[in-house]
DNA sequence: CTGAGTAAGTTGAAAGTTCAACGAAGCGAG
DNA sequence: CTCGCTTCGTTGAACTTTCAACTTACTCAG
């Protein structure tokens, strides 16, 4: 609370910090309307498929999708609530345990995922990735891994599958 | 729309562009709690009392900081009338343009701005820059800059202000 | 076995954001 | 001047996210 203690950041780290902040701005808003215009699926709905077609059985507990993404329990359910209305996910009990419910992927959503990849990852190409060289892209790959991993480590409330916990 | 067309992401790309959406994910969710708990201030509330706190007057046209901060009007309507609401700014006519509104810092704005701030930095210090070597924070900023200029140059309705327009 | 504690997921309301429509004012060619 | 076009900012409804409360079920020490 000591406010002499405060180390500011210079000149040169408060616009690379704001570059960050709008440019990430810009670029989630950016790839999220291209797929609305294209595919009428947001961001996050469009990770939500990603994360089901690359688990067996296209399946996911609800559970495990708020944890890869990062997002609340209760954001889960309302927007799995949405996909399945679209009928691009259904649920169904989770076989081990009854609490549980299992998010699997529809034949129709994951004809949409395969549709919306390309429109996705154009985006991120265009966007992001041919900005940088493969160097730079990777130099900031490791520099946000190390933040979530921080963030992960040190933050009580997130993390709940820690590989290195002490 | 030629599908064969695109050209996906390696493995080592599709972790660093996870790592990015992540990373940041949880740092500005970080960062938006900290300023929330200990001040009751959201992230981006707290970034238009930084626009204000620069600008002579420590006043700035609406329609500035939807453009500083790329945020829609309406957004920046709705934000500035719960600042309105807690004390922390003032609407007035403008002086040269009667359609519109500029948005005034209080001094009880000005007096929180200079407390949250401490918390802020600190926070982006220590979740973010204190993370990277000086060198790869550069190299971030740099990155996300051309990201953010690439962004105002392709899309036609973000960019109001561009100096280097062709 | 049983009761305390915890984890999974949902719910509905509050808070925040987006979207489309609007009124008011400035701009500019004819 | 004046008509049409654009810009400024607001509005309210629709939508999304957050928050706190809640139900159900698993866990496990005693």
């Amino acid at each position: 609370m000591n406010a002499s203690e405060t180390r500011w950041l210079n000149a040169e780290q408060q616009r690379a910090w704001r570059a960050f902040i709008i440019g990430t701005t810009l670029l989630t808003d950016t790839l999220d309307r291209e797929l609305r215009q294209a595919h009428g699926l947001s961001l996050a709905e469009y990770e939500i498929l990603v994360r089901l077609s690359e688990s067996t059985g296209r399946t996911l507990r609800m559970a495990q999708i708020a944890e890869e993404m990062q997002h609340s329990r209760s954001r889960v359910t309302h927007t799995v609530s949405r996909m399945e209305k679209a009928g691009l996910i259904e649920r169904c009990a989770a076989a081990a345990d009854r609490r549980g419910v299992e998010a699997r992927m529809t034949e129709k959503g994951w004809d949409l995922l395969v549709e919306a990849a390309h429109t996705h990852v154009r985006g991120v190409r265009e966007h992001f990735v041919d900005l940088a060289s493969d160097e730079e892209f990777t130099t900031m790959g490791r520099l946000m891994n190390s933040v979530a991993d921080h963030l992960l480590t040190v933050n009580p409330s997130f993390a709940d599958i820690r590989s290195d916990a002490d």
